[in-house]
DNA sequence: GTCTATATTGAGATAGAC
DNA sequence: GTCTATCTCAATATAGAC
């Protein structure tokens, strides 16, 4: 049922779509749908929990992990901050493709709302948890030094939260595909393999 | 007066703004701004015009520009494919920076009435000249091999109109260095200078 | 060019029967 | 849980005076 209405928001936008417009889409009355929820509100935020609790879900592992496992790459008992890094790009991806319309509606938002409101700073605190893990990286000598961790941090996320706009589930490329192409691209961009620099 | 109007539409959403947002922030009635558009459709087909205008542009200069001049670098008469990805991508950054709200419209629309399905197959052949540039690239070998053209194009667009999110004018990146930086990341990603590789 | 007044449609939401 | 009927409000758009 969520899904469907989900879909509803993503085609034509949260503030464009009607009740009148999912009930039909799903079959009901409009006072069928109010059975389930109490107000158009609630199905955003219903929706926007799964898309935040996913991202969410993705930091905490990352940054959770080698304090759980006991460290094995540093003795502080961190992960190196780049190997988070590849890790949250990774599973970033995968959120992307699997959770798409939650995304979508999530990554449109106005903040004309409290629940928008509320959602867009968790948004922040990500973009925020993001840009530490960059600036650890550079202090750790990990990111090239011409180039802002908070500016790196926010490429990335664009680049990867793009994906949205365009991933098919049914197109050519697999989610694990796009993964390692996006890890590339992030990790040494377009220029020809470096083994070229020396034919 | 078109400025406040998209400053609206960005603030809310097309969808959900209404004339009467829209001629209160102008301090208007509603009836004395249907005396400068024929409907609220008309706005925004004025205000896609302008994006869809400036980055048709960017692609126009980048195509024609070594015909125009007889080409410098090959016999062919045509830039190297790289090279215009590199002019293609700053003066795309620029965009973003300079017509930050009009762009913002043109991404975000879902093509729900027919000024937006224009608009968009408009975006698409836009999308698809990128492609071809790519594609180009790739056969000349100054493309790395194991990178689909096709997914470079989008990852590298992705990024560049992501900036439309979280862009200020009046921030610490002028829109010249935010285009180095890009152009930096495009480049060779996040991976340390290749000095470091041989220390 | 701008106004007030209004036509008309559809929105979100509720009441209450079944 | 689902329905029909309805409330209230705001939307786009127009008419016509000034």
């Amino acid at each position: 049922m969520l899904e469907v209405i989900v879909q509803v928001f993503t085609d034509h936008g949260y503030d464009a779509s009607s009740l009148g417009m999912i009930s039909n889409r799903l079959g009901l009355s409009k006072s069928a749908v109010y059975h389930h929820f109490a107000s158009k509100a609630e199905m955003l935020e219903i929706a926007l929990e799964r898309a935040l609790g996913a991202l969410e879900r993705v930091f905490d592992e990352a940054e959770g992990r080698d304090t759980a496992e006991g460290g094995e790459r540093e003795a502080s008992g961190r992960a190196d901050a780049v190997g988070q890094i590849r890790e949250i790009v990774r599973a970033a991806v995968l959120v992307a493709c699997e959770q798409q319309p939650y995304l979508i509606l999530l990554l449109r938002l106005h903040g004309n709302s409290d629940v928008e409101l509320r959602a867009l700073e968790r948004r922040r605190a990500l973009t925020a948890r993001l840009r530490a893990i960059f600036e650890r990286a550079r202090s750790e000598g990990a990111l090239r030094d011409d180039l802002d961790p908070g500016l790196a941090a926010r490429f990335t996320f664009g680049l990867v939260n793009s994906l949205v706009e365009w991933y098919r589930p049914d197109g050519p490329e697999t989610p694990d595909a796009l993964a390692d192409a996006v890890l590339a691209y992030v990790r040494s961009g377009l220029r020809v393999n470096e083994v070229a620099d020396f034919r």
